[in-house]
DNA sequence: CCAAAAGTGTTACCTTTACACCCATGT
DNA sequence: ACATGGGTGTAAAGGTAACACTTTTGG
């Protein structure tokens, strides 16, 4: 990966100005040695939603290694060499919930010079929704906790993780009215009553329930089962599905998801 | 920024397990040394759209240096070890155009193990919007041309620009509707037809003259001007301006653009 | 039989869409 | 005077929002 200045003229588009300094003179004081450029850190972290029926919840380690030891933080690791970013991200997820191919999406990329005191070190945030109904808590070992944490009761985060944290959830707030985000964290088969709790606990504003039913059920991708819930509630609730494949083929035809 | 082993494993979140493996023997096998997760390149690359009053341009440069040498490819720099990554972007911009100040948002970050020939380099993407009229050509010196692209008339561009750009004008189709975007793109003193035509343009279909003219009016933060424009037009045009504070102020209060 | 959650329609209101002609100016 | 782009209102249709009672079960 070390090349010299010459390699890393011809080989990357470094910009050596600054300013408006044209002359070649000038240009040389700015050059900077490749290998400054090749100095960076990378991780990615995870602001894992969960849904228990009633609230969202996020889930957050203990760090049990400084920096911040003991400080509560989204789960992340450094990328490997040889590793995408979702691989990445995906590996985090896999090893703190043992559930492979979670549901992610990018969030946004925090790159602030100081945001980690050990160095240049970018992170890539995404959002990961989880049925909590598969998930096993498992502490990493470099973690002392995992824990899911209401989002009104969250303190201090390690790094600048309160503010990747808000950013994931403005986020998943947008994107939930556009994408049928929300059956990501509901059981595969489940009530309209639990779609409509999640959607209020994310939305954060109560819904009217027949015109909720009626707008959802309008969407014509929900499939009714021959089953009933009856744990947890007294009169048994219909259950529903959530077909992807109907999903698809309506959106694909001009049907535009939005609640 | 070298560190040994044992600050690694202390110092970050470093996972040492692929698998389920557990034993202090296996996880052994799996440590990978600390000079290898600070090998990673980083850049910023810029989808800066322009209006010229009919169609929607991007502003791509041709490069003079391997690799994609000749190729056009999305202006961009590697960051500096010090700069931050909108810093470095709108050095980028500033280099390339002489504007200041340009409106950028983060589009997403690209991270594939290959998508840079010599080696891990990720790049930030960002949308850059900027009123053609303020611009002034400048090929910098690593780059044997820049101009301005119609988004039908793309071939095949440097890296993975194409999926970039791709993305930037997703990106921007969806939030010039949720954000007055709109206003970056014209010049500061402008006529309704000018923004409806350039509306038209991101959305790629036509509008109703008088239904977007009650619908934008009707959110107040155009403020009418003492001025008409008389150049390209017969009957003079009534000239608006974007008040920034008065729309701060209605989203402040709830209101909510959307167009 | 009572408590608790499930389920179900109608109406008023507001937003969106469709649509056609006159106006001011330059040539 | 005419060609060109600027400017204006209304009505029908569709979608959203408000609202209360009956049903089914478990205890």
């Amino acid at each position: 990966m070390r090349r010299d200045l010459d390699e890393l003229i011809n080989g990357n588009s470094v910009a050596l100005r600054y300013s408006d300094d044209n002359s070649p003179d000038d240009q040389a004081k700015y050059l900077i040695p490749l290998e400054d450029f090749f100095q960076f850190g990378l991780s990615v972290d995870c602001v894992v939603f969960g849904f228990d029926g009633q609230d969202i919840k996020v889930l957050l380690i203990k760090r049990g290694v400084a920096p911040y030891k003991s400080y509560w933080a989204l789960p992340g690791d450094l990328v490997y060499p040889q590793e995408d970013l979702n691989g990445a991200a995906q590996r985090v997820l896999e090893n703190l919930t043992g559930i492979r191919e979670v549901f992610m999406q990018q969030i946004k990329t925090f790159g602030k010079v100081d945001r980690h005191p050990l160095g240049r070190v970018l992170t890539v945030a995404y959002n990961a929704l989880i049925r909590v109904e598969n998930y096993e808590p498992r502490a990493a070992f470099w973690a002392d906790n995992v824990q899911w944490h209401t989002l009104s009761e969250l303190g201090d985060l390690a790094f600048d993780h309160n503010e990747i944290l808000a950013k994931g959830v403005e986020k998943l707030k947008v994107r939930v009215r556009n994408q049928p985000l929300g059956f990501e964290l509901l059981p595969v088969n489940f009530t309209l009553n639990q779609l409509q709790k999640l959607y209020e606990a994310v939305l954060g504003q109560p819904l009217d329930k027949r015109n909720f039913r009626k707008k959802i059920l309008g969407m014509n991708f929900l499939v009714k089962l021959d089953a009933k819930q009856t744990k947890d509630t007294r009169r048994p609730a219909q259950l529903y599905t959530f077909d992807r494949m109907r999903y698809d083929e309506l959106t694909h035809r001009g049907f535009n998801f939005e609640l």
